[in-house]
DNA sequence: AACGCAACTTGACAGTGTCAAGATACCACT
DNA sequence: AGTGGTATCTTGACACTGTCAAGTTGCGTT
């Protein structure tokens, strides 16, 4: 089983990036230690030190693909012509919860404390991080533009706060204090109802 | 400074919840260990499991006299007769922001992943914790039945969304995410704006 | 061919949670 | 008053973690 690895891996890099991914999605992140993913890469424990700093920067570098992924899969359905604008909103905040909760471990490294707080994200990671936060910006923006969020408030805020509910919802299920899961559906629809001043009005 | 402790504490299960919690309010929730926090106490390290089956029992143990004081205040907040009712659904936003901001590390413990998933908050926390997630559920009906939110959803549903929402303004002031911390209590008013029906219909 | 540098390894250190086995002190019962 | 039991606490040990320092290997350039 165990390949005779030559000594400069050469992919080195790349290889501890999705191998921790792949722990991370299917172990948890309190089941990455960077020992453990090293013997499973073939190479001793400190050689992951030689391509990232930390343990940080090597989960700081794992968010910062998932951040990638994700940006474009909102611009896919903000920029989705055929759909009417109150669908395409309805749809997001279903992809957006449904993203969360299929992909627990690497929503909670991108969103979480583990890499914000403390000051633990890399340069890098928020260099691609901050784009998505103002495109949601952009969105509730255009959302208002166009009647289907109230106008009264100022962008910024009701981006903050549109934003703060679908987070919301996505921690409050991954984190398992909504013991149902079941009715995920139920609140994204319950959410856009509130937030869409007047369902009738669509274009 | 070292006083000598009698060989029987007494009061250690006190002990090491106040002096865990004074320890996570001040230096974080990484910055608890077992170890340390038995040394702080004056006794030895493995004295806490004699007390507490796991280092997630004590957590837990913390976590529940954090509910207990949370509801409390909800309480205290939402009977409060004299006050418009548009007013204290305002001052309730501000307040449960507020209390997470102010006691961030406690916050997480108690809405953090760290005891609910993987089923690790004891049957003793969650009898505590319940409660409280019940009694969200009951103001938000008596708030439907006033007028003061919209009528048209699910009770339950829209609990789940106005907490949500409560929550993931919650976690992105305390997870760093939100860097400009500076605006939160207009973000609290935009979160109540939003979601009042109709500002002007107040008891 | 020699040198330099990047990639990788081995050894070591200070921590961590937690188990097993022993020591101590209190409490109830004879 | 003595005796046994039990709750409480201690010491020793194990496996595991992140990370630093110092050595080794091999490729690329001059």
């Amino acid at each position: 089983m165990t390949v005779i690895q030559p000594y400069h891996h050469g992919e080195l890099r790349a290889a501890l990036i999705t191998t921790a991914t792949k722990i991370i999605e299917e172990e948890g992140i309190d089941a990455l230690s960077i020992r453990k993913l090293a013997e499973q890469v073939g190479v001793s424990r400190t050689a992951p030190y030689h391509h990232f700093k930390d343990k940080n920067a090597l989960l700081s570098a794992i968010a910062e693909e998932g951040f990638r992924t994700w940006h474009n899969s909102a611009k896919r359905i903000f920029e989705q012509q055929d759909l009417a604008l109150s669908e395409r909103f309805r749809l997001f905040i279903h992809e957006y919860v449904g993203y969360a909760s299929s992909h627990p471990e690497l929503y909670d490294l991108m969103f979480g404390r583990t890499l914000w707080s403390k000051n633990n994200a890399t340069d890098s990671q928020k260099a691609v991080a901050y784009p998505c936060f103002q495109y949601q910006l952009e969105m509730t923006r255009s959302w208002q533009k166009h009647g289907l969020l109230p106008q009264g408030p100022d962008a910024l805020r009701l981006a903050q706060v549109t934003w703060s509910t679908l987070h919301g919802i996505a921690r409050l299920l991954i984190d398992g204090i909504f013991a149902d899961a079941s009715h995920i559906a139920q609140m994204c629809d319950c959410a856009a109802q509130v937030f869409m001043q007047d369902p009738a009005q669509q274009h």
